[in-house]
DNA sequence: TAGATTGTTAATCGATTAACAATC
DNA sequence: TAGATTGTTAATCGATTAACAATC
């Protein structure tokens, strides 16, 4: 694999692609296909052909002209850039209803991130289990997490208690936090922090749908 | 209210900013803070004073110059904006994790959003209630959805049967589809689609860590 | 009045789209 | 070879930031 192009910066558009581009890849080879056109995968995610092919370039040249991408290769390249081929660990905390679809995932879908533990303060569920993952108390997080190599923390706790959350977590040793509750977390510059604001989607909807019926 | 400047088209990014603006209005009201300024809006939300200034200008003056924003107003006005003052009434397609957690939400904290329905094909779950809201199945969508004049349809189904799902919300006679399903649906331009992708969050989270560790 | 803060225009930055030479 | 499709440069489009006059 050819590395990336050394110190150029690549724009948080074309990482946010990158999954969708594994996915579809992903499933384009469990159907058997083995080459794809930029064309072809663009139509099947919704994107045009030339912004794939605009990504991928930041990275290095994966195709091969005239005929298009081998399925598995450029599957791999991007997994290697995505970092899907390490081991992630991670913690839950807060056991809501959110939290609880959320451990019941079990493996997030493109693997690599592993359920170690979850968080909570609700003395009926500690010592329990989802699936196979068992509830500890948020006190003893520390613990827990330099024990079982946690990288990333996902934040399914109240509003009220997303700040202290986040505290905790970063206090701990995380590196990364998977923010759902809708409230700007403030963490050091060197945690990477991503957001995921449900009642945005709701709201900005009733907005198209407002101007739509008039 | 003045009227916002008739045939200026706004962008997605600032729809997707006003629901912020909305809700820390919110809270700031509820702490009693009566007017504010962009900077400290600004401050509470993590976006600069000149975006909001900028995105609100879209729509109007709200504010008053050397004072600020008064905030039930600048709420009142962002609400209206947002068609938050209107009832819609919404239904939940799939009562896997997620679904289940949605339907769990009961108030989708933005008041203004009702669920009416639910909708399975699991023959054990038909006729229960999730937060007094029934399970139907889903031959019965169109007929549910026209008595009780859903507008917007929310899919949690499995991937698999996330189109067909969406073709039939479609039929039914639905407005705005909220896919949680990660694959992109195909409807009529009419139909505004709103995806939350949620494996893409973990996946960019992925890289960012990777390049920080080295 | 002096200080503060808005609303808006102009400048910059970043991301997408178009076009096309390179080449399989 | 002719046709297809990539990788990349240039052009366009859109969004953010900076600056400042207006005014409370």
């Amino acid at each position: 694999m050819k590395e990336s192009k050394e110190n150029a910066v690549i724009s948080k558009a074309t990482i946010d692609r990158l999954p969708l581009y594994y996915r579809t890849l992903k499933l384009s080879q469990e159907e058997g296909i083995e080459i794809i056109s930029s064309d072809e995968l663009g139509r099947k995610i919704g994107v045009t052909p030339e912004q794939i092919r605009k990504d991928l370039s930041a990275f290095g040249e994966f195709g091969k002209k005239g005929v298009g991408y081998y399925v598995r290769e450029l599957m791999r390249n991007i997994g290697e850039i995505l970092g899907l081929n390490r081991k992630w660990n991670i913690a839950i905390c807060g056991v809501g209803h959110l939290g609880w679809a959320l451990a019941n995932y079990a493996n997030f879908s493109p693997q690599g991130f592993h359920l170690q533990a979850i968080f909570d303060i609700d003395p009926d569920k500690i010592g329990r289990y989802i699936n196979e993952v068992e509830i500890f108390h948020v006190s003893r997080m520390k613990e827990i997490v330099t024990e079982r190599d946690i990288q990333i923390g996902i934040i399914t706790v109240p509003m009220e208690f997303a700040q202290s959350t986040a505290t905790q977590l970063v206090e701990a040793g995380i590196k990364g936090i998977w923010n759902f509750a809708p409230i700007k977390i403030n963490v050091p510059d060197t945690i990477h922090v991503v957001s995921e604001d449900l009642s945005v989607g709701l709201s900005s909807m009733s907005y198209y749908l407002s101007r739509q019926n008039g």
